[in-house]
RNA sequence: GGGGGAGUUCCCGAGUUGGCCAAAGGGGGCAGACUGUAAAUCUGUUGUCGACGACUUCAGUGGUUCGAAUCCGCUCUCCCCCA
């Protein structure tokens, strides 16, 4: 047995579920054999989370497969009520649209779509135009309702309720990979673990229909090492989009990840080698920060690019040793109107505390610092150096730093 | 279609003999201490504001009352049982 990109992605820790290993592994080491991933565009930008399955694209297309992105546009006219309690709020076509849009742009740049690169498809093309009394006829034999119900995809909503339309997501799913198959001879679906019950009902419908072989590879879903769902941050999604998420932001989400995460970050989400990996697992205590340091580097380069990414690693040793270019620091700009205003104003005005009662209790319980210099005082006004220096940078908290800037 | 139950602050969830409720408790968030820009722990805080007081909240709306999250009418939404 020689070594393949399967061994390789169970090395990385992606692997979670796999159908049938031996011939999934065999299947991974045939030159052009076709894979898919599906995208759901749920949102106008991909987050954290997205970026694993554009990992598990790469490694497999590096070994010499073919990866298909599938858009989920007719699909997210349904909405995958895998893995959540609530209820998926319907998506106008144009939003969805629009999202799939986002998807393609920022994958463009993550992924290489040249002539034998990544093949990007679009289930609205087979999806939309379905006919009802048709297609159930088609596809609805080879399923029983029993099972679907006992799917564990299903199983967290028995309590809270389950549509029809949801309920549907699952055939339409396995109903794209049969497509797929047909049309790209695509024999593995590949997924986050929260799709294995889709992704079978898949491979179950190829074999039923068609009388070929058809295999399904989840991989880890990113969670911490407490079982919460990695990527996110108080505000939400960890986007991949810079003007939903600045560069720095991004940088400091993974320069922060806990200790006991920073391995398989780095191994899911860099493209370090495994040695290289496996040595900063070795780090303890303090050393731990060169690790993260360098995890927080690798997957903003990945993201943003290097010359970004270095400058968010360089504002960030400004913000917290002092020593650096601040030029990533997310600023704030102030226009002449505010000279003479509290920070309580500012503050609340710009957003970055959500109330003036906020940013007064941050004041009162020592939070803000101006320069590193602490605000005692909750009437203080803002420094002149904002305008007469043309900036300023103010801490709140340990850790967030924003740059004030004069904006004329 | 018939019968029953429920809708509380970011979430879960107390509170319904009307005043002591801006509303228990937990989670989460935020700030501080300790640290390594980690975890765990501890402390404080968590509607808004011209702030030891004032104002707006307890699905919506209209009432009863000196006074309502708590009582009554209507509306909307959700759940459950029967059909």
């Amino acid at each position: 047995m020689t070594k393949n990109v399967y061994d390789m992605l169970k090395e990385r820790d992606f692997v979670a579920q796999v159908t049938h290993e031996e011939e999934v592994r065999d299947y991974l080491s045939k030159k052009g054999a076709t894979f898919y991933i599906g995208f759901d565009p749920t949102a106008d930008s991909l987050h954290a989370g997205h970026l694993v399955q554009i990992m598990v694209m790469r490694h497999l297309q590096q070994a010499g497969l073919r990866p298909i992105a599938l858009m989920g546009e007719g699909t997210g006219h349904i909405g995958d009520p895998s893995d959540r309690t609530d209820m998926r709020s319907v998506m106008s076509p144009e939003t969805i649209r629009h999202n799939v849009d986002c998807f393609v742009h920022q994958m463009s740049r993550l992924l290489d779509f040249s002539e034998d690169g990544v093949i990007l498809e679009n289930n609205a093309k087979w999806l939309l135009s379905l006919n009802y009394v048709d297609f159930i006829r088609d596809v609805g034999p080879h399923f029983t309702v029993n099972r679907m119900l006992a799917a564990d995809c299903y199983r967290q909503r028995m309590e809270r309720g389950l549509s029809f339309l949801e309920f549907n997501y699952m055939i339409m799913q396995a109903y794209d990979f049969l497509m797929l198959f047909r049309m790209r001879g695509c024999r593995l679906q590949v997924g986050g673990d929260d799709q294995w019950s889709n992704i079978i009902a898949g491979s179950e419908l190829i074999r039923k229909k068609d009388k070929e072989a058809a295999w399904g590879l989840t991989f880890r879903l990113l969670t911490t090492s407490t079982g919460e769902k990695m990527g996110k941050t108080a505000s939400g999604a960890l986007w991949l989009d810079e003007r939903k998420c600045s560069v720095y932001d991004f940088y400091q989400y993974w320069r922060n990840v806990d200790d006991a995460d920073v391995g398989t970050c780095m191994r899911m989400l860099t493209l370090l080698p495994l040695e290289e990996i496996i040595s900063y697992e070795r780090l303890e205590g303090a050393a731990i920060n060169d690790a993260k340091r360098r995890l927080a580097l690798e997957v903003t380069t990945l993201v943003h690019g290097r010359d970004k990414a270095e400058q968010a690693d360089e504002a960030a040793r400004k913000a917290f040793s002092g020593s650096g270019d601040s030029a990533a620091i997310p600023t704030c700009p102030i226009s002449e109107e505010e000279r003479g205003n509290t920070y309580i104003d500012v503050l609340a005005e710009h957003g970055l505390m959500p109330s003036k009662s906020a940013a007064r209790r941050l004041i009162q319980q020592g939070g803000l610092y101006v320069d590193d210099r602490q605000v005692t005082d909750l009437f203080e006004t803002l420094s002149d150096d904002v305008f007469d220096k043309g900036e300023v940078v103010i801490r709140l908290g340990k850790k967030r730093h924003v740059k004030l800037t004069s904006s004329f």
